[in-house]
DNA sequence: CTCCTCTGGATTGATATCAAACCATTATCG
DNA sequence: CGATAATGGTTTGATATCAATCCAGAGGAG
């Protein structure tokens, strides 16, 4: 997704411009690194997919599709959609909430977890790479400012 | 596009974790940034589409579409469908090249500049706010980094 | 000049994404 | 209790994106 301006802002006030520049790199950064990694990931998992791999494994599964949404920041349909693929590649199961009808419940398979260590693995050389251009000084330098700026996103897109 | 990691970073080397927060935290501003832009445009216009105006309206027009590819960083046939869409708007023109019978032209209408001014009168809002979160110096902090990531993962991407 | 290759575009099929509309179930309120 | 509202998921239709494939025109090697 390119983000907007060519490269170079456009005629706007000064700071307005200087933040078209920051999303237009952004946007640049995430299609070449989404591309990147999908082009070593096993078992074709896209990069939502192993999000959603990467989340139940890390942070515990069982959860809600619409929990998932919330915190992968994406609508239920669109989460539907990925899981329905998930499910198929029989990395998850989705399965009835007991509790609420209307509601189901996300579960990791042993087949997803090791999909997800292994999707881990293939990324790895990548990341290696990128530490020659991005250094763990630099990284830590640019976390927290981006981390605001999701907030801020996060807080207007709501209001 | 959410990107790895659920917003955590996965069991690897130190850096490499790092890096990994750092994709993912890109992925979600690009996701949020594109939504809430998209929102605001005039006509309909995405992010993709209003790239190509906005490339043509400050850097020249009348370049092939193998050019504007490259300059956008997508794929031919990516451009090929946008283009369309754009040209079905009457916001470009798509001429044949004169002097190479496989090749095209792409050409800004009036209805296409003033299409572009629009985009960016009604992205202004947005932007006046994020000034709040990510003050001038902040981006400027930010964007030498970003742009060496950029260049890392281009070059990265060809070799 | 003729073949063979390269380059420019278009097409196809897959995935992700959103908004909007939809249905089912639960929760709330009068 | 019964009607209304809110919530969880799904579906549909649009767009963007990529890889792979295909065709047509241009360029080079004999």
């Amino acid at each position: 997704m390119p983000e907007p301006g060519g490269s170079e802002a456009a005629a706007a006030p000064d700071d307005e411009a200087l933040l078209l520049r920051l999303f237009n790199e952004i946007g640049i950064i995430n299609q070449l690194a989404t591309n990147a990694f999908e082009r070593v990931m096993p078992h074709g998992l896209t990069i939502a997919q192993f999000a959603i791999l990467n989340h139940c494994a890390r942070l515990g599964d069982n959860k809600t599709p619409a929990q998932l949404a919330d915190i992968l920041q994406v609508t239920r349909g669109t989460l539907t959609s990925t899981l329905g693929r998930l499910s198929e590649k029989r990395f998850i199961r989705i399965v009835p909430d007991e509790e609420d009808g209307r509601s189901k419940r996300v579960v990791l398979t042993a087949a997803g977890r090791r999909a997800r260590d292994a999707a881990i693995a293939a990324a790895m050389p990548i990341l290696s790479r990128a530490r020659d251009a991005m250094p763990r000084a630099r990284v830590q330098d640019l976390l927290p400012a981006l981390e605001d700026l999701r907030r801020w996103l996060d807080a207007d897109r709501t209001s």
